[in-house]
DNA sequence: GCCCAGATGGGAAACGCTTTCTAAAATCCG
DNA sequence: CGGATTTTAGAAAGCGTTTCCCATCTGGGC
C-alpha cells in the first residue's frame, strides 16, 4: 500500500503541508479514466494530509474534528477547489435533494412565475428543481414521472391534472413523497394543495353583481380535468347564491389558451344575447377574450366587463389592466416545498399536515365596470338592449 | 465480521436462485436504510438467478448475453419493476446525462418556449435538463453553475450574458462543453451560437425605410449586456447604410421586460420630434411600447409603427399583431443541444464545428404603416404635424 | 504508575452500477 | 478425441461519498 504509506508520512510530517503549496494543479492524482480536472475527496485528503473521513466529516460539518485540523482540512479543499460530488452523496446518502416539479404547460405565463418561486424556495433549502411540462397529455406526465424516479428525486410536486392513477399507486406503496393541487388520494405522504377557488370566485361574482351585472357568462378550461372543473362549479355556486341564473349558451369551454380565450369569446358575442360580463377560468383565457372583444366595436369595461383568474404578471399590463381573481403563485410554491420537505424530511416540524389551503382574493383593475344603462347608486330600472337577462 | 460473511453467503448462493422466484415482494432485499420499496440490480439478478453482470449487461444491450438468458433478464425486470438508478450509473461512467440550461429571465416568454425546445431536444438524446434562470444578476449566475457542476452536468447552454469569466476559465482547463450566445472565447469544447442579428434587423429597417419612415428610433435592451448592444449595432448599421441619420434622443435603453417598454415608450412620447416609426431590442419590450401608446392618443400603425424582436408566440396575438424579426428558438435550442452533443460525445458526427449560425428573418404582421401623410406610390410632400424629422 | 473514560481520527464497508479480468463451457480443427 | 480457440457469464475492482467501528491518544482518578 504505497498511498497509505505516502499518506501515513504526510502526516507524519505534520504541518509542513505547506510545502507542497506549489502544487498547483490538482489532476496529478491516483484516477485513470476520470474527466481531467475534477477534483475528488482525496485529493483533498492528500493534501491536507488526513483520511478522507475526515474530509467528509469537516465538509459535513460534524463537530468531532479539532478544529485546527478542520482549518487545515478547508485550506485545501480551497487550494485543489474541491466540490463535493453530489451523485455520490446521493448514492450512499439515499437522498438526492434534487425535487420533481410537473406543470401542465411550461409557455402559460403563470407556470414560470410558479416554477420560479419553487425553485428559488428549493435551492435555499439546498434542492435542485427538474422541471417537466406534460402540455396536458398523460403519457408525456407518466414518462416524465418515470424519468424523475430514475433520477430519484427526492419528491415529485404535480401541479398538474390528469395523472394515472396506477402510476401513483407504485409511488404510494413506496411512500414517495408528492403533493398534488386540488385533489389527491388520501394516502400517506400525499399533501394536497387545496385551492380555495370558491372564495376568489365568489368575490368576483359579487363584485360584477354590486356593480349591476346580471348576465355573467364564464369562459371555463379544459373540463376533462379537475382544476378548471372546480372553478367553473364555484362560480356556478356563486351565481346560484345570488339567484342569478346562468343560461348553457353563457358557460363555454376554452382550453386555457389566449386561442382558446379568443374562440371562446368569439362565440360568446355571436350570440343574442350576449352577456354584460365574462368571467374567465384563467387570465390568458381572459386576454384572448379582451383580444376578441377588441376587434369588435365592444369596449372593455364600458361595453362588457371581463374578470380573469391566476393574476399574472401580464394582467395588470392589459388595456385596460385585468381585474383578476388572485392565486398567489407564491404562497403555492411555498406550500408544495414545505410538504415535500415535509416528506422528506423525517422531523421536518409541518410533516403531519396533509392538506395545505391556498386562498384567492379578488384584485379590482379596470376591466369591470358598471353595464351600460345601469348605475351603480340610482338603479336605473329601464334595461339597456343588452341588459339584465334575469 | 458478521455482516461481511452474510454478503458473501448471498453472492454465494449463485444459481441456485431459482427457488427464490416465489419471493413477490423485492422489498425483501440485503440493504437496511435504503427506502422501502426501492429496487436494485441485485433483485433482478436474484430473480432471474444471474449475477448483477449479466443484468448490467442485459440492459444496456450489449450483445455477449445469450439471447435466452437475456429473456429471463427482461422478464425478471418487469416482474419486480426494476429502474436503473441514474445516480449509480453517473456515479461509474463518469457522464450524467444531464444538460444544463442557463437563461436570464424566466418569466419573460420568449425563455420558456425555448425551454420547452431545449429539453424535448434533450430528451429525446437521452438527457435531462437542469433549468436557472439568473435574473441579471452575475452572482446567481455563478452559484447557479457551482451548483450544475456539483450536479455533474455534462455540459451547459449560457443563454444569457455576463459570465464570470474566470469561471469560464476553470472550466475550459477541463474541457467542459459549454455553448455561449453571440460571443464567447475561442477555446476548445466552447461552442458559440452566433444569432444573425444583422440580417433581420436590416430587414427590419429597410421594410420600414420602403413604407416612407425616415425618423426610425430604437429601444434597446440593457447596454451591459452582449447580446442587447449587438442588436443595436446592428440596428445603427443599417440605418447608416440608408444614410438615415438616428438623433441621440432616438436612442433609448429599456432592460427587455415590459415595464421598460413602456417607460422608454413614454420618454420618446415626451420628445419634441416624435418618431415615425420605433424598433425594439425585444418584443416584450415592444408590447409595454404598445401599451404606452395605447395610453395616448396616438395609433399603431397609423400614427407609429412599432417593430419587435424574438417573435414569441405573444406577438402575433398584439393588437394589432406585432411586426417583429423573428428569431427562430427552434434553432437556437438545436444548435445548442447538438454542440453540446458535440462536446460530450467523443464520435459525435459535428464535433469539429465550434460557431453555430442563427438565422433572423422579418415576420410583418399590422403593427407597421406608412408614416401619417405620406403615401408610398405618391409621395405627398406636405408633411403632417408630426411628420419626417429628417 | 496504572487503568479507564472520553475524544478524535483512520480503516473499511456500503450505496448501485459499469467494466475489466478471468474462468468455465462450448466449439472447432486436425 | 485432445488441445486450441471462441463464447459467455461471473467475480471483483472501482466510481466518490458517508458512516460505523475500532484504534490511538490524552487526561484524570486512584
Amino acid at each position: 500500500m504505497p498511498i497509505n504509506l505516502t499518506k501515513k508520512q504526510l502526516r507524519n510530517t505534520g504541518k509542513g503541508v505547506e510545502s507542497f503549496s506549489s502544487v498547483s494543479s490538482p489532476r496529478t492524482n491516483s484516477s485513470d479514466r476520470r474527466r481531467p480536472g475534477t477534483v475528488s475527496i482525496r485529493d483533498v485528503a492528500l493534501r491536507a494530509g488526513v483520511s478522507i473521513a475526515t474530509v467528509s466529516r469537516t465538509v459535513n460539518r460534524i463537530p468531532t474534528v479539532n478544529p485546527e485540523l478542520a482549518e487545515r482540512v478547508w485550506k485545501a479543499i480551497e487550494e485543489v477547489g474541491y466540490l463535493p460530488n453530489t451523485q455520490a452523496r446521493a448514492l450512499v446518502s439515499g437522498r438526492s435533494h434534487m425535487l420533481g416539479l410537473i406543470v401542465s404547460e411550461i409557455t402559460n405565463p403563470f407556470f414560470p412565475e410558479l416554477i420560479q418561486e419553487f425553485e428559488s424556495l428549493a435551492v435555499a433549502q439546498g434542492y435542485e428543481v427538474l422541471i417537466g411540462s406534460t402540455n396536458y397529455d398523460p403519457a408525456r406526465t407518466e414518462s416524465l414521472m418515470r424519468r424523475l424516479l430514475q433520477r430519484n428525486v427526492d419528491g415529485v410536486a404535480v401541479m398538474t391534472f390528469g395523472i394515472e392513477e396506477d402510476l401513483v399507486q407504485k409511488l404510494v406503496e413506496r411512500e414517495f413523497p408528492l403533493v398534488f393541487v386540488d385533489a389527491g388520494p388520501d394516502l400517506p405522504n400525499i399533501h394536497v394543495l387545496k385551492v380555495d377557488y370558491a372564495e376568489g370566485i365568489r368575490q368576483g361574482v359579487q363584485h360584477l353583481a354590486a356593480l349591476g351585472h346580471r348576465s355573467i357568462a364564464f369562459i371555463s378550461g379544459p373540463l376533462s380535468q379537475r382544476s378548471p372543473k372546480a372553478r367553473r362549479e364555484a362560480f356556478l355556486k356563486s351565481m346560484a347564491e345570488l339567484g342569478l341564473r346562468v343560461p348553457p349558451e353563457h358557460l363555454v369551454e376554452g382550453n386555457h389558451t389566449m386561442e382558446g380565450g379568443i374562440v371562446a369569446m368569439e362565440k360568446l358575442i355571436a350570440l343574442d344575447t350576449l352577456p354584460t360580463a365574462v368571467m374567465c377560468s384563467n387570465d390568458m383565457t381572459a386576454i384572448g377574450a379582451l383580444h376578441a372583444l377588441f376587434r369588435t366595436t365592444l369596449k372593455v369595461p364600458e361595453d362588457i366587463s371581463v374578470v380573469g383568474f391566476d393574476d399574472i404578471h401580464l394582467a395588470q399590463f392589459m388595456l385596460p389592466p385585468l381585474t383578476t381573481v388572485q392565486m398567489s403563485c407564491k404562497a403555492l410554491a411555498a406550500a408544495a416545498v414545505e410538504a415535500l420537505r415535509a416528506g422528506i424530511e423525517p422531523d421536518h416540524s409541518k410533516a403531519r399536515r396533509k392538506e395545505w389551503p391556498i386562498p384567492t382574493r379578488l384584485v379590482v383593475r379596470q376591466s369591470t365596470a358598471f353595464p351600460r344603462g345601469s348605475l351603480p347608486a340610482r338603479v336605473s330600472a329601464a334595461p339597456g338592449k343588452r341588459g339584465d337577462a334575469d
